[in-house]
Order: structure tokens, then sequence, then C-alpha cells
DNA sequence: CTATATTGTATCACTTTGATACAATAATAA
DNA sequence: TTATTATTGTATCAAAGTGATACAATATAG
């Protein structure tokens, strides 16, 4: 991180160039990916976004696809590559592809203050349609390194965002309300916990995706109805009350 | 219709070889947009379907994005190009990005047979990326026309589909689970129904969506307690039993 | 005028859900 | 050691929703 702030935007530029020349030999022109990544921390549904380049805006991890490469990989390239981590669930789940989402941002004006208008800078220039994806993540698990484009990587409450480029806020919005959706109906929740859990961690994180309090005990019922809970042993909490069990998540075949 | 197939293939060769001249410069290159059309007829759920060229090949309603058009206008302007109507139920519900989709299919091969291995035939050799949408239409009012790459169009029974070409069975696939889950969620069914209709019917569309029977007087309760259905005067039907209400759906701010 | 097919409504048992009560217990405070 | 505190696990009751069945109403066919 040191060093590429010390290269400044000399390098930034550098990069920025080098990037925009070798792209349109490697990448699909036109077509671009981008990924929501949620974590669960502090009983608060997280968004992962970076700073782009050395200006006030996040963004969305995003990138191209290869010109021989899977929408899906790439997705998942894109994501290892950012956050380091190997098995990640991945959920596609809308296509943005509005004519108005690259002219109407801040994204080509802040580039240009940094490259200037060469011509080279026309990757940037094209109209993009967005292949967009979610992701659920164990956060305690993500080594994310920054680089070149992007200064700086952080965690944002999902309703805290900061100012974001392009439409990514309305993808995010977007993220969110299908998560919520497959929360009850294909039980992806376990991929944002950690390998065990307690009745009461489990209920902030629905809370967290749903924006709602449910009831404590009708919650616990309705969970443990859905036979995808393994109960283990009693958690020592070391807090100071009745120590709750821990459970597992198990699909329905591992049994 | 009559006139294209006595044109023949050299009229085909023709416009074929006259759209890959001009496609480059008016679409987006390696982007997409497919379209199932589910319309209802008989009580069964249909899809509605282009043979391609001279195959015997069947494919979905499909074209190409515009340089600067947006993603849901062009999927708008390919399905009223094909069925002649204006007011369009549309939903955007997947994007296909598997390389292989455009191998291991039998559209190139078909092709060549038709134009031969033409330098300019590149167009249809890209990797295409498409989004699909999936429409609702009350059927009865689809006027669609032939043209020279499709030259029939048929309603196929989504059960009883024929050979298709590039991933499109699975498209149809996805589009089916998709319109299940809108049909309960977001009361879409409306759309494929003219303006009003009794409650035997609703049900049958019910049916012919999620594929299984329902219990006539469950089913009936349950869609008044929805609070979406108005119900109009006795229905005339001519039928030797007594004669159903007829509904009209109202939507919520309707009243 | 009767038979037939189908519709509209009611009802009963059963399940699910919302709300509340209460006993159990791990740590802490006295 | 014992009482207190916070939270957990379980039970329960009423209300709402669902599956299954019964039955009266009625538009046409014969």
């Amino acid at each position: 991180m040191g060093n590429q702030n010390e290269g400044g935007a000399k390098g930034l530029k550098e990069g920025i160039r080098e990037f925009m020349e070798t792209a349109p030999a490697i990448y699909m022109p036109g077509l671009s990916v981008d990924t929501v990544i949620f974590g669960f921390h502090n009983d608060k549904l997280k968004v992962f976004l970076l700073r782009f380049a050395n200006t006030p805006y996040f963004i969305l991890p995003g990138g191209f696809i290869k010109k021989e490469e899977n929408l899906d990989d790439a997705a998942l390239r894109i994501l290892q590559e950012r956050t380091g981590l190997q098995d990640i669930y991945l959920e596609q789940f809308y296509t943005s592809g509005n004519t108005s989402r690259s002219k109407e941002t801040v994204a080509k004006e802040e580039l240009q203050k940094i490259i200037g208008k060469a011509q080279w800078s026309n990757w940037f220039d094209q109209r993009f349609v967005s292949v967009c994806y979610y992701a659920l993540i164990d956060d305690t698990k993500v080594k994310p390194e920054t680089e070149i484009f992007f200064t700086e990587f952080k965690w944002f409450d999902v309703n805290k965002l900061p100012k974001l480029m392009y439409d990514h806020d309305l993808i995010i919005k977007k993220a969110l309300s299908r998560l919520q959706s497959d929360l009850d109906e294909k039980l992806v929740g376990f991929n944002l916990m950690s390998e065990t859990f307690t009745m009461g961690q489990l209920q902030k994180l629905y809370e967290a995706v749903h924006q709602k309090k449910f009831v404590r005990t009708n919650f616990q019922r309705k969970l443990l109805s859905l036979n995808v809970l393994e109960r283990l042993e009693k958690q020592y909490t070391g807090k100071a009350h009745k120590a709750p069990f821990l459970y597992r998540f198990v699909t329905g075949e591992n049994e």
C-alpha cells in the first residue's frame, strides 16, 4: 500500500495507460462484470467497496471478461483477485445496460483529471454493459490488496454507503433485494457466517439482511423447523447468561 | 410469407450477407438479447419460437443491441418487431455467457451450409453474451411476421419444445423458473390473460405455470384474499352449468 | 322439467404464526 | 456461597392460513 501511495499520480497514470493499451486485445469490448460483496460483522450487513484511484468516489469491485472466458469464471476470477478467497458463493442477479450509466457519472471526468484526454483513453469511453453478481463471504477470511486503480478498500454498512460511481448505488439496492429473497428460499445465509454459530448470531444476520426485527422465540422455532441446522455442544461464551447451543448448517444430502 | 419461401436460398443468402456487412457499424459486438415470449392458450403455457432460416432448428426471438441503445429498449424493440405489440410486460432474468454456447451448437454449421465460409461471416463467429428477458403477452393480439432469417413462427407447449439452437433450452427453463416465482410474488399473471376472466381460467393459468393442480375451492379463496381481483357481472358462457363471475385484476393504487 | 356440469360458499381439522410466559443457567456482584 | 442479571430453550394460547370435503345454486342440454 505504501509504495503505491509514494508512486503517486505518475505511477497511476502509467498504470492506467498500460492497461488501456493492452485491454482491447484481452477483453471483450463494452462488457464488464461488477460484484457486490456482502459480509457480516458487528451485527451489520456490509458491502466491500474500493476507492477509485485518488478520487473521493468508491466503486464496486469489477473487471472485464476475457475473450474466451465464461461469464461466471470472470466473476470468480475478479473476486479472487480482490479478496484472495478461493471458494466464494456467487449469484448472478442483474445486467445493467443503460447508456446513461457511463455518461452521467463522474467516472470519465475523474479519469481525465488523472490521465488527460489522451487518445488511448477510449477503452473507458466505451459504453459498457455490466453483468452483476453478488458474493457472500465469511469476512474474517478476506485478505484484500490494494492495487494501481484502487487505492483503498473498505467495508461499508449497507445503509451508510459512500459516494458511488456509475449506477453502483442502484446495483447494490438490487443485490440486497435479491439477497433477501435468496436468504429465505435458498438458505444462502451460512455463507456469511463462520462454520458454527449461535441462534442469536443467526437471528442478527437475518435481521441485518431483512432490515427488520424478529421475535426471538418464533425465529428459533422457524429455523429449527427447516431441518437444516445441526445442533452441536453448548458454547462456552464467557457471557453472564445461559450458554447457547452452537449450530452448523447441513445441506440436505450431507447426512 | 409466400414470397420469402419463393425467394428461397438465394434471397436468404443475400439478406444474411447484407446483415453481416452492416451489423458491426450498428450493434454492440459480442452482445445479444434473447426473449422468451410466454403466451397462454388451450389451458397450456406456450413459448413463441422462430424457425432459423430453413434449418430444422428453432430459436428464441432475439437480436442485437444498438450502440447507443438501452438494454431494456433493445429487448422491447426486438419484441415489437417480432410480435407487432406495443405494450409488453418484460422482465430481465438472466445473462448467458458461457463460451461453449456458441461453439457446441449447430448454428454456425447451419449458417455455413447456407452462406459458405465467406470472410464477412465473422459477425456470427463472435462469441456472444446474451441478455435474456421473458415477456408475457395476451397471445390473441399477436401479429407476428416472418422475415429473412426466420421463416416460420410457432407457439410451442412449454413441455414439448422442438430442437433448439445454442443454449436456448436452458434459457427457457430458467425463464419458466423465474416466471413461477414472479407469478406469486409480483402477480404478473394477468399479462397473460385477456382483460376479464373467470376464476376457472385463472386457475388453469396458475396450473399451467406451476405445472401442478390446485384444489379449486382453496385456490379461489386464496386469490380472492389477495384483494387484487375485482368481481364483475356474471358471465354468460353458454355452457351447461352455473355461470361464473368475471374478474379483472386491479393494481393496488387503482382504486 | 329433469339431469348434468360446474360454480360459490361454508365448514372442519390441521398447520403455521404471533405473542407471551416461564424455567434454566453462566457469569457477576454481593 | 448465594443472589442477581442477562439471555437462552421450551411451552402454550389465540389467531390466521391451508387442505379437504360437503353442499346448495344455476345455466344449459335433453
